[in-house]
DNA sequence: CCATGCGCTGAC
DNA sequence: GTCAGCGCATGG
C-alpha cells in the first residue's frame, strides 16, 4: 500500500490518497468553529482532541432512528472516500456545535487493512459503523437504525458492503465518548486551503495545492502540496514555476518540479484558521447585497465585493466577477463602460484579458505559431500554392536504419537505384538535404554529395570526377542558388568534404592523400541536371552511383571569376557502375528504374488528360477542383490512368538478383536458434533481392521503440526487444514481455543476443551509433 | 535560435 | 524559355 501523506503544523500526517480498499484508517475530527487553540482541543502532546467537538451539544439533529443516545466507544468506523483528508459535513446526526455545511479537517491517523470477506474486520469488538457509496455521495446505509446500538450488532452493513464492488473505506477514530454519525460528502473534498491565491500573489515560500500537471517522477493524477521554490514572470498572467513537492516524508520530498498547471491555488494557512466557505462558484457574479465574504459589511474592506476601480460596495447586482483573479468591477466603472452585465458566462477584467485570438478553444489547432509568422509567405500578398507541388514538399518518411551521420552505402539501396526528386533522395538516407550538394558536419566530415552540373569547369570520367564546394552565391531575394558573387572559404560543408581526404587539413593550400582509399567514403548521386556537362549522369532524375572518396582538394580561381574549393574524387565501391555494362546488367535484373512519389505518376496522367480536355472543349466547364491542402498530389484525380509508365509496375525495390549471405552470416543465422522460426520466414525473401532486407528490418524491429532492435534480448517468449527498452520496461515495474505480456519475472536475467546483434550490424552497417 | 542551400514550379 | 521565391531539412 502506498501512502501518500502531508505532515501538518502540529505534527500529524495526512494521508491524501491511496487508501486502499478495506483499509482501516484513524480518523481525528476536529471543528474549525471551536478554535483549535482552546485548551480543550489540544492535549499535552499537541494532540488535536476530538472530544472538543462532543462538548457543545446546543445543536443536535437526531437521526430518523430518533436517540441521540450514544454508546461510549472508543472508536468508530466511516466510509469514505480516498481524498485530502478535508470532509464536509453534510447532515449531523448528533450533537455538534458546527453548522451544516462547515468543514472539518479529518486526520487519517493510521492505516491497516482489513481481508475481503473478513466479516469484522478489525473494528470487530469495537464499534463500527459503515456507510455505501451511492450516487457519488455518501449516503448511511440500512444500518443506521443500530447506530445507537453499535456494539450489539458490530456491522451488519460492513459485509454487505463487502458483497459489493464499490470501494469502501473505513475510518475509526479514538477516544470519541459518545457515538456520532456523520455524513461525509466525498464529493465535495476541499484541500486545506484557506486563502485563494491569484497568479500576482503567489510569492516564493507559499504552499499551494497542485494537482495532474506536475511534471514529476512519480505518478501524475493527485494533489500535492507543492512549496514555491521559484518563480519566472512569463506574461501578466503566466509564470513558469517550480516548486518542492511534498509528498509525506522529508525522503518523499521531490525537490526541483516544474508545475505545468495548477489546477487551483490556495494558500495554506494553519489548518482549521478559516471558515472554508470559497470555492463554491456562485460568487462568480453576484445578483444581490450579500457577499459571502464580508456579509455585505460596510465597514469592512472585501475584495471580493468592493470594485476594483472605484472601492465602493454599492450597486452589487452591476458589479461583475473578473473569472480569473475574482476580483469585483462595477460595469460603469469600466473604461470603456458596460451598459449591462454581458450574457456571456465568462467575464475576464482588463488587467487578466487576454487577447482572445491568442486562446486556443477545443477542438481547434494551435495558432500559426512563432516560425510560420516569421516565414516569408507571411510578409508577402503572393497567391501561390506552395504546397501543392514538389517544389516545397516535406519528407513523408525518415530513413531511420542509419543515422544521418553514417558513412557508406545505405542498407537495402542498391547502385543505380534512381528517385524522381530530391526529397525523395532525402527520405531514402542517401543524401539527405533537400537542396544543398554536400551533406556534412564541418568537424567530422562529408557523408554524401550531389553532382548537378551547378559548375560548368567541373569535369566528370564516371570513376573520377572534380566537384566543387558551396558557397560563394549571392542568395539575396530567398534564393537556394544564385550567382556566383564572392570566394567561398574552407569552412562548413566544404571544409567536412576535406576532412574525407586522408591528410591532413589545409585550408590555404588543400592537400593530397597518400593513400586515396584510407578516406571516409562520399555516398555520390548523380543527378539529370549535371547532363549539360557529364555523360554521366543519368536521363531523368537522382541516381546513386556508389562509393567515392576524396583523392585531394585545392583552392582555384574558378570560371565564374571567383575563388572555389575543387575536390578529385574517385570511385571505390565494389558494386558496378551503372553506366558499366556489368552495372547495366545488375540494374536490368534488380528491376532499378526511376521511383516517383506515391500517387505522382496518376496524378500527372490525369493532370495531362485533364489539359487535353480543356483544349479541346473551352466552353465545357471544368469537372473539379484541386485540392491545395493535399500536397505530393498535384491533382487528386481519382481515373485510373490509361497508360501507366512501366516504372509505376515496378514499385520499389524490384525483383531480380537474389540476395547473397556469406558463409559467416548463414553459418551464424544457424547458430540463432532461439530465432529460428523468424530467420525462415526471412530468408524466404532472399529471392527478392534489396526486398530481402525490409523484411529483416520488419521482423527484427523492436516493439517499444519500433527501430530496429539494438543489443536485443531475445526473451523465452521468443521475441526480441532491445535491452535498454526492457530495462526501461522494468524500471516502471513491468516485469512482462512487451511484445505478448508474458510475465519474465522481476528477477528477469537480460542477456543481450549476441549473435543476432553480429548479424543485424553486419546487414545495417552503422544503424547503433547513436543508440 | 539563425544561416545555409547544385530544387522545383507557377507565372510571366 | 526564364525566373522569383517558397517550405523544408540540416548543421552550427
Amino acid at each position: 500500500m502506498h501512502h501518500l501523506s502531508t505532515t501538518l503544523e502540529d505534527g500529524h500526517t495526512l494521508f491524501d490518497y491511496n487508501v486502499g480498499l478495506n483499509d482501516i484508517v484513524q480518523l481525528l475530527i476536529r471543528s474549525e468553529s471551536e478554535a483549535p487553540a482552546s485548551a480543550s482541543m489540544t492535549d499535552q502532546d499537541g494532540e488535536v482532541n476530538p472530544c472538543a467537538i462532543s462538548n457543545c451539544k446546543n445543536k443536535v439533529k437526531k437521526t430518523s432512528s430518533g436517540s441521540p443516545s450514544q454508546p461510549s466507544t472508543s472508536s468508530r468506523s466511516f466510509l469514505i472516500d480516498p481524498g485530502i483528508g478535508l470532509y464536509k459535513i453534510n447532515e449531523l446526526v448528533d450533537a455538534r456545535d458546527v453548522s451544516i455545511g462547515a468543514w472539518f479537517e479529518a486526520h487519517i491517523e493510521n492505516v491497516t487493512r482489513a481481508t475481503k470477506g473478513h466479516k469484522n474486520g478489525k473494528a470487530q469488538g469495537k464499534s463500527s459503523n459503515t456507510y455505501k457509496r451511492t450516487n457519488g455521495s455518501l449516503n448511511q446505509d440500512h444500518s443506521r437504525e443500530n447506530a445507537n446500538n453499535l456494539d450489539s450488532t458490530p456491522s451488519t452493513s460492513y459485509s454487505d458492503c463487502m458483497d459489493t464492488e464499490e470501494v469502501i473505506y473505513h475510518i475509526k477514530y479514538d477516544e470519541y465518548p459518545e457515538s456520532g454519525i456523520v455524513e461525509m460528502d466525498i464529493n465535495n473534498l476541499r484541500p486545506r486551503a484557506r486563502t485563494i491565491l491569484k497568479w500576482s500573489e503567489l510569492k516564493v515560500g507559499d504552499v499551494v495545492m497542485v494537482n495532474y500537471n506536475v511534471e514529476t517522477p512519480e505518478e501524475r493524477g493527485f494533489w500535492f502540496d507543492a512549496e514555491i521554490t521559484s518563480l519566472r514572470e512569463i506574461s501578466r498572467t503566466n509564470k513558469e514555476v517550480h516548486a518542492k513537492i511534498l509528498l509525506g516524508g522529508p525522503e518523499d520530498t521531490i525537490n526541483d518540479c516544474k508545475i505545468l498547471f495548477i489546477e487551483e491555488m490556495y494558500k495554506i494557512e494553519k489548518p482549521g484558521a478559516y471558515p472554508l466557505t470559497f470555492g463554491d462558484g456562485d460568487f462568480k457574479r453576484k445578483s444581490g447585497p450579500e457577499c459571502k465574504h464580508c456579509r455585505a459589511d460596510p465597514d469592512k474592506e472585501c475584495r471580493f465585493c468592493s470594485c476594483y476601480l472605484c472601492g465602493g460596495k454599492q450597486d452589487a447586482h452591476m458589479q461583475l466577477l473578473c473569472d480569473e483573479c475574482n476580483m469585483a468591477y462595477h460595469i460603469y466603472c469600466l473604461n470603456p463602460p458596460l451598459s449591462k452585465i454581458p450574457e456571456d458566462e465568462d467575464w475576464y477584467c482588463p488587467s487578466c484579458k487576454n487577447d482572445s485570438n491568442e486562446v486556443v478553444k477545443a477542438g481547434e489547432k494551435l495558432k500559426q505559431s512563432k516560425k510560420k509568422a516569421k516565414m516569408p509567405s507571411a510578409s508577402t500578398e503572393s497567391q501561390r500554392d506552395w504546397g501543392k507541388g514538389m517544389a516545397c514538399v516535406g519528407r513523408t518518411k525518415e530513413c531511420t536504419i542509419v543515422p544521418s551521420n553514417h558513412y557508406g552505402p545505405i542498407p537495402g539501396v542498391p547502385v543505380g537505384t534512381t528517385w524522381k526528386f530530391r526529397v525523395q533522395v532525402s527520405e531514402a538516407g542517401v543524401h539527405r538535404p533537400h537542396v544543398g550538394g554536400i551533406h556534412g558536419r564541418s568537424n567530422d566530415g562529408a557523408y554524401s554529395l550531389v553532382l548537378a552540373g551547378g559548375f560548368e569547369d567541373e569535369v566528370d570520367r564516371g570513376d573520377e570526377f572534380t566537384y566543387t564546394g558551396s558557397g560563394g552565391r549571392d542568395l539575396s531575394g530567398n534564393k537556394r542558388i544564385g550567382e556566383h558573387s564572392f570566394d567561398q572559404t574552407l569552412t562548413h560543408m566544404n571544409r567536412a568534404l576535406a576532412l574525407n581526404c586522408d591528410a591532413p587539413l589545409d585550408d590555404k593550400n588543400g592537400a593530397e592523400s597518400k593513400n586515396w582509399r584510407a578516406g571516409k567514403p562520399v555516398r555520390v548521386v548523380r543527378s539529370s541536371k549535371g547532363r549539360r556537362i557529364s555523360k554521366y549522369a543519368p536521363e531523368e532524375g537522382n541516381r546513386y552511383d556508389g562509393i567515392y572518396k576524396v583523392v585531394k582538394y585545392w583552392p582555384e580561381i574558378g570560371k565564374c571569376g571567383f575563388l572555389v574549393w575543387r575536390y578529385l574524387l574517385r570511385r571505390d565501391d565494389v558494386e558496378p557502375a551503372p553506366w558499366t555494362s556489368e552495372g547495366m546488367e545488375r540494374t536490368k535484373k534488380l528491376g532499378l528504374s526511376v521511383q516517383y512519389p506515391e500517387g505522382y505518376l496518376e496524378a500527372m496522367a490525369s493532370k495531362e488528360k485533364k489539359d487535353k480536355v480543356k483544349k479541346q472543349t473551352v466552353k465545357q466547364e471544368p469537372t473539379s477542383q484541386s485540392n491545395g491542402n493535399q500536397k505530393r498530389t498535384i491533382d487528386d484525380g481519382i481515373e485510373e490512368p490509361t497508360n501507366t509508365p512501366k516504372a509505376m509496375r515496378m514499385g520499389d525495390g524490384g525483383k531480380g538478383e537474389a540476395f547473397q549471405l556469406t558463409q559467416e552470416q548463414q553459418w551464424l543465422i544457424r547458430e540463432d536458434c532461439m530465432n529460428q522460426k523468424l530467420w525462415d520466414e526471412v530468408l524466404a525473401s532472399l529471392k527478392e533481392g534489396p526486398n530481402f532486407l525490409k523484411k529483416l528490418e520488419q521482423s527484427f524491429m523492436c516493439v517499444c521503440c519500433q527501430e530496429l532492435v539494438y543489443q536485443p534480448v531475445t526473451t523465452e517468449c521468443l521475441h526480441n526487444v532491445c535491452k535498454s527498452c526492457l530495462q526501461r520496461s522494468f524500471r516502471a515495474e513491468v516485469f512482462t514481455c512487451p511484445a505478448c505480456r508474458y510475465d519474465l519475472g522481476k528477477s528477469y536475467t537480460m542477456v543481450p543476443n549476441k549473435i543476432l546483434q553480429t548479424l543485424l550490424d553486419q546487414f545495417f552497417p552503422g544503424y547503433s551509433k547513436g543508440r
